[in-house]
RNA sequence: CGCGGGAUAGAGCAGUUGGUAGCUCGUCGGGCUCAUAACCCGGAGGUCGGGGGUUCAAGUCCCUCUCCCGCAA
């Protein structure tokens, strides 16, 4: 198949790889533009563009999708298919209806349920047990298409956003090809969204990370696995706000929310709403590194019971 | 030239106006204990990120390079 991609992150890698392994014919790869500023001010590639360049493929990057350029680029590569995967704009429906076989997206979360930017990481703050990829064709609305295929996978009480994305980009990525296959042989199925059922998965901010040591100890360790890698959940520790990025939910005590109630190799045990602690297992300090709280604790001490 | 923080023992930190480098943990040896991620005693371990300069003397002051981290994007 004759494919146009578009991704972005590592997690749109995944695929395409995928995609130049099982001997597809990358006809382009669409990526966002170099973004010229980080730490310093170096430009850095997308991974998506990282990986296109070793793979020799043609790598573009419009400013901007609607003001024809766009389309005329994507008519002119003629794609049989689109393949969208983190691609982190939207595309107007011309593009879309292009290709013969359609423009379809990958999508990590169980469609209907958190259409939107960060459905992997919601998944994780609110606790679900699973979750999965859907591969949909695109429609004009945000993540409404109908859907080709999906696959399920349980989410570990004790993993994070980051481990849980690595994953679903593997499973995206097999579930993908699958679609592709389904699409070639003219065996895909179209099964529409039950939209009375969405839930949305908005992008993350720093408002979500400080810690609410009045809320359970359970939602308070999904909040820290959810915002790995960022924006992360945090804490005020001796003076200074610290980010947390692993914990478990330990014994019940019966001192006061946000009591710290020991501190030491077993990390930093504050208690929470429901009357079990918080342990704080691995944290980063201001200008610091990630450390385990044993660690953390040999040069800050964290007096107890205050 | 985006803003700022940092680099000192295996780990995490302190080091005052330049004057022989300390703390906590770990580690090694010994002791105590029914027992211990507990306690006691003792030991090892650092050319203070690299290079240059000022000085009788630099972890500390000046210049420079490298790497790390946070913010902003």
């Amino acid at each position: 198949m004759r494919i146009l991609f578009m991704g972005t992150p590592d997690f749109a890698v995944a695929s395409l790889k995928a995609l130049v392994e099982a001997g597809h014919e990358i006809c382009g790869v669409f990526t966002q533009p170099d973004k010229p500023k980080n730490r310093g001010h170096k430009l850095v590639f997308s991974p998506v563009k990282e990986y296109a360049l070793t793979q020799n493929l043609p790598v573009y990057q419009p400013l901007k999708m609607r003001d024809g350029t766009a389309l005329a680029l994507v008519r002119e590569l003629h794609p049989e298919l689109i393949v969208v995967a983190a691609y982190g704009r939207i595309l107007p429906e011309d593009i879309l209806d292009t290709p013969p076989y359609g423009s379809i997206n990958i999508h990590s979360s169980l469609l209907p349920k958190y259409r939107g930017a960060a459905p992997i990481n919601w998944a994780i703050l609110n606790g679900e047990s699973v979750t999965g990829v859907t591969i949909m064709y695109m429609a004009a609305q945000l993540d409404a298409g109908d859907v080709i295929r999906c696959a399920e996978t349980p989410i570990d009480p004790d993993e994070d956003a980051q481990t849980l994305t690595e994953r679903l980009a593997q499973l995206g990525a097999d579930t993908l090809l699958q679609a592709v296959e389904d699409l070639k042989n003219g065996t895909a199925t179209r099964t529409p969204q039950d939209h009375t059922q969405f839930t949305y998965a908005p992008m993350l901010d720093r408002s979500l990370s400080p810690l609410d040591f009045t809320k359970p100890a359970r939602q308070l360790h999904d909040q820290v696995r959810g915002l790995i890698p960022w924006p992360c959940a945090s804490m005020a520790l001796n003076g200074g706000d610290v980010k947390v990025y692993r914990t478990a939910v330990g014994e019940e005590t019966a001192a006061v929310p946000g009591t710290i109630v020991e501190a030491n190799k077993k990390g930093i045990a504050v208690a929470c709403g429901d009357g079990k602690l918080l342990r704080i297992l691995e944290l980063q300090p201001q200008g610091g590194k990630r450390m385990p709280a044993a660690a953390y604790l040999a040069g800050h001490p964290v007096k107890t019971n205050v």
